[in-house]
DNA sequence: CAAATTTTGTGATGTAGTTCACATTTAGTA
DNA sequence: TACTAAATGTGAACTACATCACAAAATTTG
């Protein structure tokens, strides 16, 4: 964990929100957010613990997952530009899931007063912020319908086309160990190596450990839509 | 359906956002609001429909659902007085989703433009809707954990605990079908009709019909912990 | 109020996916 | 570079639920 201090007036990777503040204000963030560099593997807040920052992902890629009663779910993957966890610092005392670094990863921690006091102060500043929390809660209330409708090798084939996406790029390395696959997709280790193997005699990606190759996309799209 | 010019001065029912119009603004809510009521099985919007409206629940109850691959999933159940469906009316052309009443319900249609300049114009107003929508977010995580991770009969102890609270009362009518109480845990309407039967048989509740009496509310909550 | 339709309960059967067990392979580290 | 620990693949047995089938209630409607 490196510590830098921010930069934001220059910043090439400004969210939406944050584009709609003026010298002024750009110069007030700049003086209460820092930025923080995590290694693959660093927990960037855990569950439960207090909350005290709004966080910006500058760069990498990051797990959201919460501990359930039976196993650890990753919630969501999200990569950068893009505000991590907004929702469980807002108002709420502690954290109510946990993010984890899935690569070489930078992060803004930015002081929640004043972001508060822009929501208050500038109007298009809560809108942008309202749009983006808006598009969060209908993504995952379609993941959550897409989770508990699908069959698994609906969920493996969704999650491998959510990566072509991410990394755009139809060959890209896996970020996930075969349990953490798992529990992005709700099934065990097991079947996620079962099928993943299915997939491969298939002739519907090539396989070498965590590199992916997706040759059959149509026929991912095919399994995806019939659970 | 039935039409009503909207009272929102006198309203006893606002919002915590619009509790924080002054006068003028109330004044400008109620001339582009108009309030409409529904009765049990109407729909109050549909998914894929345009969204046209902002829309506040002031009276009854309602449910939140979606078309999935295999099932309707009712993602949520709302209590009056709450706003329905922000996310999916806000920036986003079509609706993702649908909203029916489960018993006699009174709405307010606000127009969007009327809703997005009190954003832009009044702070106060902009950090309620936030808190709001932060506070969806999380519920719908946990609600999306849970639906995944417990057994059914976790998951209807649950669900029959969420109703005791709504209802504020150990004894209440199911607002639904075995059908729709499936659609609502993700699962059958067999499973549904055998575990309540389950729980009757083991003196945990009351059930005749939709009528329900929770006997044994400790015991319940242990089957939801378990899972 | 009688007929038609929807809703519900319950047994029997089927199956997708879990869990267990163990052999390999890969990665981390002293 | 060897030694240890973690991650992975795969067969076999098990199980929680789904699905099917049908009878009985309850609700709706002409």
């Amino acid at each position: 964990m490196k510590n830098k201090s921010a930069q934001c007036n220059n910043c090439q990777l400004k969210s939406s929100s944050v584009r709609t503040l003026n010298q002024v204000e750009t110069e007030k963030l700049e003086k209460n957010c820092t930025e923080v560099l995590f290694r693959k593997g660093d927990i960037i807040f855990k569950q439960n613990a207090f909350s005290s920052n709004i966080i910006y992902l500058n760069r990498g890629l990051v797990k959201i997952h919460i501990e359930g009663p039976k196993n650890d779910q990753i919630i969501k993957v999200v990569k950068a530009p893009s505000y991590l966890g907004i929702p469980t610092t807002f108002n709420e005392k502690i954290n109510h899931y946990s993010a984890t670094a899935l690569d070489q990863t930078s992060v803004c921690f930015i002081d929640i007063d004043v972001f508060k006091d822009f929501i208050y102060k500038n109007g298009k500043f809560a809108f942008e912020l309202i749009t983006e929390l808006c598009k969060n809660e209908l993504n995952s209330f379609h993941r959550c319908v897409n989770r508990t409708q699908k069959h698994i090798h609906g969920r493996i084939a969704d999650a491998l086309l959510f990566f072509k996406n991410t990394f755009e790029n139809n060959e890209f390395m896996l970020p996930f160990t075969r349990l953490e696959f798992g529990n992005f997709v709700d099934t065990s280790r097991e079947s996620v190596s079962r099928i993943l193997t299915d997939f491969k005699n298939d002739g519907i990606i090539k396989l070498n450990g965590k590199k992916v190759e997706i040759l059959n996309e149509k026929l991912l799209e095919t399994i995806s839509h019939k659970g």
